[in-house]
DNA sequence: CTGTTAGCGCTTTCAT
DNA sequence: ATGAAAGCGCTAACAG
């Protein structure tokens, strides 16, 4: 004899009521103070547990959210599913987390997956180079806020101030008399990427200083790329990292050249992270409001899966919070 | 005219063929060439995709499999799960995360969760303390495989020879003639760091030395608990640090007392990370097999899923790797 | 406030 | 190889 799993009939017959009394206490709806007892009692009697599957395909609505992101053993992305992941249990929903490695093959699976499973909502970090028809088309009557990247004012995103926050971060750096300040970023197709080169131009062209590049497709080739630079002709007199891989990279090379703390080239970074602080010398950086950030994604996902398509997109975008310590050359 | 999703009906008539034949030919189930043409342009012309929570009611098998871990934002995690998903994800199914926050009532609420959302299986790093009863009457039929943290060995698990690679690491340290190694520990409740404190014990005791714990509830007090002993009369002349997290406090105190290379107590820290080479000295540490431990953990629970109780109680214990920088002393 | 009934979209007998 | 019909567990009308 398999045990079946407790239903509400099950339930309602214990309890000698109809199944939608049983549907209905279990929904809070108003149910005699009598017969709610005699339901709750039936309930952990039999150890009976709703099916979300079920209630699902009746009410068309999963209570499921999509997570996508490039990858989660990244610093900020795993701080960010960290807090989305509690912000939305909050609301009784459970997230479906899935990455996409900066593919957009793989992105495209991963929204097909996401329409499968017909999720209530998703929130993105669109692999680079993503168009919002791509991602629109993926998953019609799907609310989506994009987050860290901003791919089209008509989609919902909440992002960081990017070209603002570079551009201060630059202007930092100049006031501290550096000249030859190079920018150095991975992959330029990425959206936020393309933002902060924008204010770290601008910053530079109000000095009348030439912009430096320092970038490559992987990590790899970035490192070698640093260390020509740092070892070449016209050696930076300080970076600008944006990203925390890149400023890894960046450290990465300064260890692969043996440069003592006097060596190695100032430098500010975007992304703080954990050990910022206890590297030598401690790190610069530029901090995300990233609690906030989640938190608006998921109140704007949740308003618009309730509300519909009444409300207007809503594009957040928030300061950075430059944080000084030693790298940039401050006390 | 709102566009209702389409259904394996709207395509069956568009093909001119029944439901169940559209359902064979969406499972790979024998259909006849000409009719597996008709139907598959029906599918792309509507626009179809199957709706994984029908599917679910009517199979009983949701495709889903549930991941419960303390935090998604500790390096060792973050990675775990990446892993996870990708090897979940290869299988067909979709990973739903959920945390408990090393609290045994965030667990219960989790694994509720997961009971209501009928995953198919559950890969858990259970909360320190958890009972296997505890864990099992939460999820009764659900394949349980734990990772990190042993609980009981009739559950599936896939964790660190911890015993064996504390040993060793403690055995490695004493080779460089420290007496006075300190054991530093968060939360001692943890399975795994209870084995790891059995480990260090054991070679301790073979050199008839005294073994010191360093241990506090949190974090801030651990760094506190440290600097006293950094400071006091007893200091001891090497640590054994129990996770890449209590590592992080450990630098975090010799930065407060601004300790430089030359003070700084000679470490061997559990859990190899990302900047572990370029703090100074560069941390020798136990490296953990994620990558490999996850592909079991995935495998096990697949195999459970499909062939059920057959199965022994798996118990996988993987070796850990001694990665030998500077800051034990080795040079 | 409560019970009966129908049906969400899919798969699975059971005939044909 | 295919179609008709039943049913997974739940909720939303609808009547009472």
């Amino acid at each position: 004899m398999k045990k079946r799993r407790p239903t509400v009939t099950d339930v309602a017959k214990l309890a000698n009521v109809g199944a939608s009394t049983v549907s209905r206490h279990l929904r809070g709806v108003s149910v005699s103070p009598e017969v709610a007892i005699r339901v709750a009692e039936a309930i952990v009697q039999l150890g009976y547990h709703p099916d979300e599957t079920a209630r699902a395909l009746r009410v068309g609505r999963t209570r499921t959210i999509g997570v996508i992101i490039p990858q989660v053993s990244n610093m900020f992305y795993s701080r960010a599913v960290q807090l989305i992941e509690e912000e939305v249990g909050r609301r009784g929903s459970a997230v479906i987390l899935l990455t996409h490695q900066e593919s957009r093959k793989q992105q495209a699976v991963q929204l097909a997956t996401i329409r499968r499973y017909r999720a209530d909502g998703l929130i993105l970090a669109p692999a680079a180079g993503s168009t919002l028809e791509e991602l629109r088309s993926a998953l019609p009557g799907t609310p989506v806020v994009a987050i860290d990247r901003l791919i089209s004012p008509e989609m919902d995103s909440v992002v960081l101030r990017n070209r603002e926050a570079a551009r201060t971060a630059t202007e930092h750096l100049l006031s501290h008399g550096y000249k030859h300040i190079a920018a150095v970023i991975s992959r330029p197709e990425i959206a936020s990427f393309q933002q902060r080169w924008q204010g770290y131009v601008e910053a530079m062209a109000e000095k009348n200083l030439d912009t430096i590049l320092i970038q490559a497709p992987d990590h790899d080739q970035l490192r070698y790329a640093l260390t020509s630079s740092f070892l070449g002709q016209r050696r930076p007199d300080a970076l600008l990292s944006f990203s925390n891989r890149v400023t890894q990279t960046i450290l990465l090379a300064f260890d692969e050249l043996a440069f003592a703390r006097e060596d190695r080239i100032p430098m500010l970074g975007f992304d703080d992270f954990d050990l910022a602080s206890l590297v030598d010398p401690p790190l610069s950086v530029v901090r995300q409001p990233t609690e906030n950030m989640m938190r608006h994604a998921t109140n704007i996902l949740f308003r618009r899966i309730e509300d519909g398509e009444l409300m207007e997109p809503q594009n957040i975008a928030l300061p950075g919070q430059l944080v000084y310590r030693r790298s940039c050359g401050c006390s």
